[in-house]
DNA sequence: TTCTTCTACCTTACAGTGTAAGGGCACCGG
DNA sequence: CCGGTGCCCTTACACTGTAAGGTAGAAGAA
């Protein structure tokens, strides 16, 4: 149960307080909010006082938590790449082969990406400056070295896969209808992976 | 040579008139002014302020040629879009194959982007919603349709590798140093070049 | 010539932005 | 009780995009 707070404005007020059951600031949620924000709207319209306001705060009490707009926005993507680090680790499966364990990460990365098709953007656009994105391609390229790739191939493998799936999701999220499709891009998308599935396994013959 | 103009702020002085050599406004001259203030110092070092003076030029003069800020930035998309279109016909040989026009095509794409790293952001974001993207990848498609692939093939085909590039290019010219490389960008971008090709001969037999 | 219209640029004004600087109330450990 | 600390507040400033409308000069018509 969120505790009761005493509203600020209405603790200057002078007759009887007015309570009000405001869930208490913290980065969590004020992300929370700022992402739903940012998926409803579109970036431009995360403005510092809107966000407050959504909130039952003003503007200035966000930056207790967070040193300037920037740093909110990192804070969003590290939200995103979080959620698409546990959406990849309910689906794994021990034992699970490269390929298999491949496709399930860039389809999670596409899920997520669906999800928060704005959010996304942001990460597109800075997810390495970010400490959650250090850990999210663990899984992929530890099954890639798992099956026998050296650590380069690991990595190119990796690149090839995720440069692949950001470019995907950016395209697929705009809401403009792309010149080039067949209009169906869920079949696009399997495809494209088995292209990379199938290039990986003929350029990196020890993989299996 | 520019005709010279008298300045508009000298032709309320009342002493002698002062000309200036101002280059006459269009919308090529301030979309190049606008595309070198974005690769300098970001997207969000462009306001219409700073670009008007840049230009010598009150910011309210630009919207007699851009609707508003939006439609300047898709100018920007259209400008470095028509980049990589002539830096691909520049390469582009008759009868070459369609692994060595795939491999141009991506590679001008890479090009550009690096040129213009910001204003490459935009593409990649915006790329759909322009005229000229509509043209950008007829060349490819083109070359794998010649080359046995069918419609739907070479869309899928072509798709995989612009999202790739473009995933590609984002995450290169982001200045972080990513968590997961070899150093080699180079490197990298050929070898997953490797893998897309082959993979699309591997899924697509027909082809050649 | 003079009158009109058009083009290209201008001024002013407004609502909205991020955020620096600092204030004050509620709570806590002493 | 008292001083600190945490959390939220107000105020203020420089900046943004852009709506509304003005104006000086060029061009065309009479």
């Amino acid at each position: 149960m969120p505790p009761l707070r005493r509203s600020p404005h209405a603790s200057t007020a002078r007759k009887a307080p007015e309570w009000t059951a405001r869930k208490p600031l913290s980065r969590g949620v004020i992300l929370r909010a700022a992402l739903e924000m940012i998926d409803a709207n579109g970036i431009d319209s995360l403005s510092m006082r809107q966000l407050g306001q959504a909130l039952g705060v003003e503007a200035m009490s966000l930056y207790h938590y967070f040193k300037n707009r920037d740093d909110l926005l990192d804070g969003i993507v590290e939200t995103v790449v979080q959620e698409i680090i546990d959406t990849v680790s309910k689906t794994n499966r021990p034992n699970q082969s490269w390929k298999t364990a491949a496709r399930k990460f860039i389809t999670a990365y596409r899920v997520v990406g669906n999800r928060h098709p704005n959010g996304f953007r942001l990460v597109a656009q800075r997810t390495l400056r970010t400490a959650a994105a250090k850990r999210v391609g663990e899984a992929l390229t530890g099954a890639f070295a798992a099956s026998g790739l050296n650590a380069d191939q690991a990595i190119i493998a990796y690149r090839a896969m995720t440069c692949f799936v950001a470019g995907f999701v950016l395209l697929e999220t705009s809401r403009m209808k792309p010149a080039y499709t067949t209009g169906n891009f869920n079949l696009e998308f399997e495809k494209s992976l088995d292209i990379l599935l199938a290039g990986i396994e003929s350029c990196f013959p020890r993989i299996g």
